[in-house]
DNA sequence: TTAATTTTCGTGTGCGGACACAACCGTAAC
DNA sequence: GTTACGGTTGTGTCCGCACACGAAAATTAA
């Protein structure tokens, strides 16, 4: 292993001017600076990260806003987790990662929970955007105190500030509609000529529309492109729609059309509309949903459901803060886009899909 | 962040106390021990890992012992590249790895590489166990030297010295019966009522026996216990058969079977039996593989192949050396099997599944 | 009681690098 | 010739921990 020291004593200089040419601090003559950097490569060095770390300590200030989970939603305790055990890394590193939650059906929690999160004056931050013109504020004066911010989960886009956009440093989820296509070619593979198809929507939030439309147009994009004569049914819930209401509607739809054999639902709700759909339907039917949240493991379980396809909010939430951490101490620029897999779980894999999640999941 | 000395102002002893309570180093009477270790608790100290490695600097020495891989043969250049990943990374704490590569063809050439990866007089080894016999030679001397071993991607079994079996610290790779179990689940899903089903084995070399017969278990088994009726045919195709003979055996079996509708290849070689069939026999067929070389994601991107498993070979490489050296650096003790994920590939995943294998595999 | 041990504990140094500070050099101004 | 000053370079300390060594305290032996 190639120490400071080591390149210092092979030029003829001190273990200060060495890193003066590493760090680019300037203040070295030409002539050495040329001569360090030969040896430098010559010598393959490359700078020891771990005693770098250690002697850099510049205790570095996070804050993360994300939407609380609960019982009903427990999406959003995924990501937390991925976001816990990456504190856990980082904090040898001198970070620390103040996390703010918020309601995720209520604006003003929201802006109330960044009013809070301002005051800790954090060096960047890690937040879901859900709500877009309370999203556009936060922006706006993060901007002016120039804090860099990451994008988890939610991709924020538009003209914002004359046209420039956002300058988030980088967005890390999934690219929802590329997941809709995943989602069209799996019900045509479980599906033969003449099946129907359908998408139960269930819109909850407003927030969940992009994604989910994004799903659902990715999905007859797959059609057609690949099955234009396909007939593809859609079905829409609202919040104010009693799980009764839900029941009798789709139960209705299906005796309707028995040539439906295979449900795609875009959201995360998959096992809320499973309930609904009465036994003697279930067996004809092949459906597909997203996310793993506990109780559409369940139903993948009970071999309900075929597919998940997951987005993997746990590596979503671990690699934000991992990436917002390599920026602030290694000045490691990420890419704009960090698009995390389209993983494919089934009853049979998934044991071995989220082992490292579940370790942190059930801590908390 | 508490440090040992805040530990050690608050106990009234000196760092060194708390180091030795610490690690467990004797020498420190009751009294203050229990009463370090009480503030250890309420303070929750964790070691700086970052500051831990640094000053330990044992400068470990790895060996891994994995086959070469060439054009004819790409699989095993993936975990290569996760090794060569892992390689870069625990550097700098001190540890360095030599890779020894074999012919996997060649017991000779496998025990010709230990030969010389045992003069270096590694602290741990990670191995491939390819060949029953020489393994078993090459584990006994690993034994007597004391050495630790893991088992990468073969899990190596058997009643080895007197009924004790192998005791390597860890395997990690795929759990091979559950794969096939996997590859019957996707079959079923994407066949209707009264579709037959063909296994094609290609029966390279001996030691993939073992992975692949598993395949072939746990395929059967996923049939036996959701549609024991079930009609599954086999092929079998030797080292000798030219491809032509493949080509014409297998197109007349097609040919002569017109209801099987799903093929499954229990290796890697997917991409090998799709050119030997005719293109009117593969439009009504859906093909499932396994291992995503470049031959096989070109099949899948062509839509030949619908399904792709994955073992993640390149994470298995990774997280072989990763485990190892935890194990030296921290004493950390690995879970005796490290089922590597059973990731469904397909067309439309397939760019989001090995985005950092790619950084790597394509430097060389 | 004192010397010899043994137990228990504190101190110091180094891991490799970051950075503040001091020291040195030459040149220009006086 | 002395002083001042900017450009260069060297030195020392610290980051948090591991570990060797030696000192102090407690115990035993003489």
């Amino acid at each position: 292993m190639i120490t400071i020291k080591d390149i210092a004593k092979e030029a003829n200089v001190s273990a200060g001017t060495v890193d003066r040419v590493l760090h680019n601090r300037g203040g070295v003559s030409p002539k050495t600076e040329t001569k360090i950097k030969k040896i430098l490569k010559q010598k393959k060095f490359k700078i020891n990260l771990i005693a770098s770390s250690l002697a850099m300590k510049k205790h570095h200030n996070l804050a993360t806003l994300i939407p609380q989970y609960d019982e009903q939603n427990l999406f959003w305790k995924s990501p937390y987790s991925g976001i816990q055990k990456a504190n856990q890394e980082v904090s040898a590193y001198g970070i620390e990662n103040n996390v703010f939650f918020f309601d995720q059906f209520d604006p003003k929690s929201y802006l109330k929970a960044f009013r809070k999160l301002i005051k800790t004056e954090p060096d960047a931050v890690v937040m879901v955007p859900i709500f877009v013109k309370e999203s556009h504020e936060i922006i706006r004066r993060l901007n002016l105190k120039k804090i860099p911010y990451i994008f988890l989960n939610v991709d924020l886009k538009g003209l914002a500030f004359g046209g420039s956009g956002y300058n988030n440093l980088s967005y890390i989820g999934q690219k929802s509609f590329d997941a809709g296509v995943l989602s069209g070619k799996l019900s045509h593979l479980c599906s033969k000529n003449g099946d129907e198809f359908l998408i139960v929507m269930t819109r909850k939030n407003i927030h969940d529309y992009e994604a989910i439309s994004d799903r659902v147009k990715g999905f007859k994009s797959y059609f057609q492109n690949n099955v234009p004569d396909a007939h593809i049914d859609q079905l829409k819930f609202d919040l104010s729609d009693g799980f009764d209401k839900v029941k009798k509607k789709i139960n209705a739809f299906l005796t309707k059309n028995q040539r439906v054999k295979v449900i795609m639902v875009p959201s995360s709700r998959v096992s809320y509309i499973c309930r609904a759909i009465e036994k003697n339907h279930l067996s004809r039917l092949k459906i597909i949903g997203f996310d793993t949240t506990p109780q559409n493991v369940e139903a993948l379980k009970k071999s309900i459901v075929a597919f998940l396809i997951s987005q993997k909010s746990f590596n979503q939430g671990y690699k934000s803060i991992i990436t917002i951490a390599n920026f602030l101490v290694h000045k490691e620029m990420p890419a704009k886009e960090i698009p995390t897999p389209l993983e494919i779980i089934t009853k049979e894999n998934y044991k071995y899909s989220h082992s490292e999640e579940r370790k942190y999941y059930n801590e908390n």
